[in-house]
RNA sequence: GGUGCUUUGGCCGAGCGGUUAGGCACAGGUCUGCAAAACCUGGGACAGCGGUUCGAUUCCGCUAGGCACCUCCA
């Protein structure tokens, strides 16, 4: 098995992935809060979390991907004085919070699975763990980490920092916490300004609530990651990914709650997203400035030239590093939509080719991939070939720099350059200006099999969309006539089928061996 | 104010102590009834000023700009 590295947020460097069982990954991933659509902020780790998951699989680990549904425990502005998200939500639209939380969180998964990413293993939502959560908070009691006040229960912040170390993810000292915090009022349940809630009193007109044995009320958002990730994946488990404004004090509090309650911090490896910026700024619910994902695939939003596709998007984000930000543009994205299209049609190229010198080839590209088809539960590996033995060294050079790219933290923008390489071969071979052995070919059909279509999770839309057998058949018999038309030098028929199609959204191009068409 | 990150060619975006990813755009070429596309080839950058070094875009310092977190946010 080839070795994996990834950076490690408590450590800020580059480690080696040893996972706790081996040949096993557990994996949790913060998942969305649903009181809204999910935008393009949230693609980037469904995206990101989705690849590693996927580049795992491949390199034959079994994996358990676990992602929350937050949809209790959220509060806005602060943590302790703020309204729940989802009960304004409610409450503004006059929904059941529920309601609000099915509406979205069939929406998210929708978008996700426009994006191809596959469903996580466990999707736990926190308003299911209520009794784990309550069993948690009395643990932590038990152990003195945290007081009651008035109904509610505080995380003691202070007391921990003196056996442990509050900030260990971060960075942070709690002097440095301090400093920035400011002086809210109605604190006085709190004996700290840092002090977190694990639980919250509710008051009598709040909606969601319930009995515990410090009076009605609900989980500190905090709270629910460490629960839950400990009853699916053990007190200590492998990766926990997340967008890096989750650091602090998100992560953070979950590390401090792990140890308080069961000893350990409980997990190996922190993963950190970067953010998706837009003329720079942070993309997020605060800001207004997010563009949904319904927006950006449909191209409603005033922000976007035109519609961009659930692919575009994926390229996009897969073009660069996960731990960088990445701004968002209409060149960048258009530049993103050509490059994805370059990429398939030399896919296109390449089993032609190959099933000319006779290798057999899966075809995967336009029908998803084992790993999508992932049902709960249902471990299917899929293991990396070891090697590009037989190749030429162009080819070899490709398989290599992919596979190391992508086992070098992940690196997709490198791993995306080198196909980039396969591209350039593949069009040279297609020329007669290069040859491609049988060997060769083989190897770069498994390549964008294995890694395009499987670990990078990318599709070739427009042979999905026009793909049907009936479209298909039918547009073999026009391009028939119209390539008689051509031999008989009848232009305006030609032109006029041409032009015919295209007011149907078809686009036929004449190229060296025939016409080819693609579907809006 | 505290903590951390960042500044790469027209745009996006990698990377690295010496041979400088990739995409888009651009230029030249090939193909072509036309159109469109596609393909091939090519030039072009490392914020500024110092320092370390045989050699820095890459390491260190300073200056200037940008960003994130410290409050809900993926």
């Amino acid at each position: 098995m080839r070795n994996l590295f990834l950076t490690n947020t408590l450590s800020h460097n580059k480690e080696l992935f040893v996972p706790v069982q081996p040949g096993h990954v557990g994996m949790y991933v913060c998942g969305p809060t649903v009181y809204g659509d999910a935008h393009l902020g949230h693609a980037r780790p469904g995206v990101t979390y989705d690849t590693l998951q996927k580049l795992l699989r491949h390199l034959g680990y079994k994996v358990r991907y676990v992602r929350n549904i937050t949809d209790v425990g959220h509060l806005e502005h602060d943590a302790d004085e703020g309204e729940d998200k989802i009960a304004k939500k409610a409450r503004l639209e006059q929904l059941e919070p529920m309601e609000v939380v099915q509406t979205y969180t069939f929406r998210y998964h929708e978008a996700m699975r426009l994006l191809n990413a596959a469903s996580p293993s466990i999707e736990p939502r926190a308003s299911g763990h209520i009794i784990e959560q309550i069993e948690t908070v009395k643990k932590i009691l038990a152990a003195g980490y945290a007081y009651e006040s008035n109904g509610s229960v505080y995380f003691d912040v202070q007391k921990y920092n003196k056996d442990h170390r509050y900030g260990i993810l971060s960075g942070r000292s709690l002097d440095d916490t301090l400093e920035g915090t400011r002086s809210l009022d109605g604190q006085d349940d709190k004996r700290a300004p840092y002090d977190f809630a694990l639980w919250k009193k509710a008051e009598p007109q709040h909606i969601m609530k319930w009995p515990s044995p410090w009076g009605e009320g609900f989980p500190g958002w905090h709270l629910e990651c460490s629960v839950m990730g400990e009853k699916y994946l053990g007190q200590e488990f492998d990766i926990h990914g997340g967008g890096m404004d989750l650091m602090f004090p998100h992560h953070e509090c979950e590390i401090a709650q792990n140890v308080a309650s069961r000893g350990t911090q409980g997990v190996r490896y922190w993963v950190h997203n970067n953010m998706i910026t837009i003329n720079g700024q942070k993309m997020g619910k605060s800001l207004g400035n997010f563009i949904t994902l319904p927006e950006l695939f449909s191209g409603s939003h005033p922000k976007l030239e035109q519609a961009y596709s659930p692919m575009t998007v994926r390229f996009f984000i897969l073009q660069a590093h996960y731990r960088s930000t990445l701004d968002f543009s209409n060149d960048a994205l258009q530049a993103s939509e050509k490059g994805l299209r370059r990429l398939m049609q030399a896919y296109r190229d390449l089993v032609a080719l190959a099933k000319a010198a006779g290798v057999e080839s899966p075809v995967r590209g336009t029908e998803g991939n084992k790993a999508d088809s992932l049902i709960y539960g249902e471990y299917i590996t899929d293991v990396a070939p070891e090697s590009a033995e037989g190749a030429s060294d162009g080819v070899k050079a490709v398989f290599e720099g992919v596979y190391d790219a992508l086992c070098d933290d992940l690196n997709t923008p490198i791993a995306l350059a080198h196909l980039s390489e396969a591209v350039r071969l593949v069009n040279i071979a297609k020329e007669g200006k290069g040859a491609l052995s049988k060997r060769d070919l083989e190897v770069l059909v498994r390549l964008f099999d294995d890694i395009v279509f499987g670990v990078l999770g990318l599709k070739d839309e427009s042979a999905s969309e026009g793909g049907q057998k009936v479209v298909r058949g039918l547009m073999e018999m026009v391009l028939e006539q119209r390539a008689a038309a051509k031999a008989a030098k009848d232009w305006a028929a030609s032109d006029a089928i041409r032009d015919r199609l295209k007011s149907l959204g078809i686009t036929v191009k004449d190229t060296k061996s025939g016409a080819e068409w693609t579907l809006e």
